[in-house]
DNA sequence: CGCATCGATACCCTGGCGGTATCGATCGGC
DNA sequence: GCCGATCGATACCGCCAGGGTATCGATGCG
């Protein structure tokens, strides 16, 4: 199997019409039915049922798209990891949510810096669920999640940080005072509903919830008497006078990973590790 | 990049040497030269520095050789996975540790078993360190691990248990009738050293205590106030009447885990994961 | 200084890949 | 029910990539 001849089934298997897929390939339809009619002699599997009129995948031909998109954005990964290493002042691309708190990246960053040896470090914003994509396509090689909210599934991590959720409320609610709550106490609140944040394709979930894409925009409806909401402890630093953070006992407390494509072997991304559990080093002595 | 480049470039990064490489790949020499050099080309990058006398790795051809590795052993396990695809009827391949408590395996195949549509399903009996290989690999298609023993780098995974480890004392022992313990006050008992383990590479720890293989020589070996030592609580269903187990609480919980490789298609892991989950449902009603 | 080793180069040949032209099957419209 | 449009497969052709052999040039060793 080699990658053009699955670049080629890919294209028919997403496209299910070999001259768009020719098309989109920039080749001529012939080379195109004989490239994928040779991967099924090689491979010894029919991977798609056609007809003049349509073109299936088989049982074989969902598992091969799904082995090939991971293969192909490993193999375009690889070659942009390649031509990062042959620059001659090495760099990293780290990935960072929007919301991932300010002081942390700025103190990693910091003491990184120190390190005898260290590369430039590229921050990458992005939204949540871009960050794996970017990890495994290479345009980023290292990235900062945050579980339970994030997947680290196909990456190498390191625990950072683990904290507590918080209630912020206005500061005048009845709850406010308290020293704990139970999610159900918050959730339940009817002239408070939890503020919504968007999916990750954009939309908001179903709900009475205000709808909200930041920390200011939260905190603003919140004071406001508008929305409630849970969130790390870390996202409250520097609280505004008009608000008060209560923990949550039973929310799932928010780890903090930093994470790596498995076989990465840059040198820049290791130390990074390295510097980034040493400052946060949860283990202790 | 190809895949035949690739395959060529990793043979002669591993052996340093391309007469031998292109002996490996069964071809002459010649060919192996100018493969090298075209991708070097292809890729912008220098990836090997040659003398008549000597061939060493660049950065970059470090960086291409972590990563060509990871793709070949990706496109081995697809092709793999795609002819297993193709039979009429479906298996999965389960990978479990000697070690795994064989009465929970049984419970999971049993219920598994009776799904509608169920796969045949192959029990892969190896080592704990060939695990993820043999996922990456292709030659599984599923797997029980145990953190934080394995690492389930570069896998989606679902937590299905959570136990605590204790200690397993001689009977007549003074720890022995103690609620819990700690595991210095374990570790530290001079006459009775804890058990050692073998390594991946089949090699033993440094360190006084017994070299076992298994739980019976362990349990043995203790009942014979030869050793001690700390395991999971699930590793001493039907304990030997000579033995008591204490729970040590300050030892990491091991948690069992069912892994797959992220990209799995097949409805048979699927289905799977979903019957292990619910059999030991940790998040409960 | 001569020889052995090893990667690069020169040259040749075959096969695979891509292109154009065309076939054959299928579906929809009249 | 027939005709035409659509679409994948096939036939045929030209070209270059990839493999082979022979040989060169550099390097290290006795």
């Amino acid at each position: 199997m080699e990658i053009r001849e699955l670049r080629y089934f890919v294209a028919v298997a997403e496209e299910l019409h070999f001259g768009r897929a020719a098309q989109r390939l920039e080749i001529a339809q012939p080379p195109l039915s004989r490239a994928v009619a040779r991967l099924e002699r090689k491979l010894g599997a029919v991977l798609l049922e056609r007809t003049s009129r349509k073109v299936t995948l088989t049982e074989a031909g969902a598992v091969l798209l799904a082995e090939g998109r991971a293969i192909l954005a490993a193999v375009a990964a690889a070659e942009r990891r390649v031509q990062q290493a042959t620059r001659t002042l090495p760099r990293v691309v780290l990935a960072v949510k929007a919301g991932t708190a300010g002081a942390s990246v700025a103190e990693l960053l910091d003491a990184y810096r120190a390190e005898p040896g260290a590369a430039a470090v590229d921050l990458l914003l992005c939204e949540a669920h871009q960050q794996q994509d970017l990890l495994r396509k290479g345009q980023a090689d290292v990235a900062l999640l945050h579980l339970p909210f994030d997947s680290r599934a196909g990456l190498d991590s390191e625990v950072l940080h683990i904290e507590r959720q918080v209630a912020v409320l206005p500061a005048p609610h009845p709850l406010a005072g308290r020293p704990w709550l139970r999610s159900a106490e918050v959730v339940a609140l009817p002239e408070l509903p939890m503020a919504r944040w968007p999916d990750p394709d954009g939309g908001y979930p179903e709900g009475s919830g205000a709808k909200v894409r930041n920390l200011t925009q939260l905190f603003q409806l919140i004071a406001l008497g508008r929305a409630t909401a849970i969130v790390p402890e870390s996202a409250v630093t520097d609280l505004r006078r008009d608000l008060t953070v209560v923990p949550v006992l039973d929310a799932p407390p928010v780890t903090t990973v930093i994470a790596w494509p498995p076989q990465s072997r840059l040198r820049a991304v290791a130390d990074l590790i390295r510097v980034a559990a040493r400052l946060w080093d949860t283990t202790g002595p």
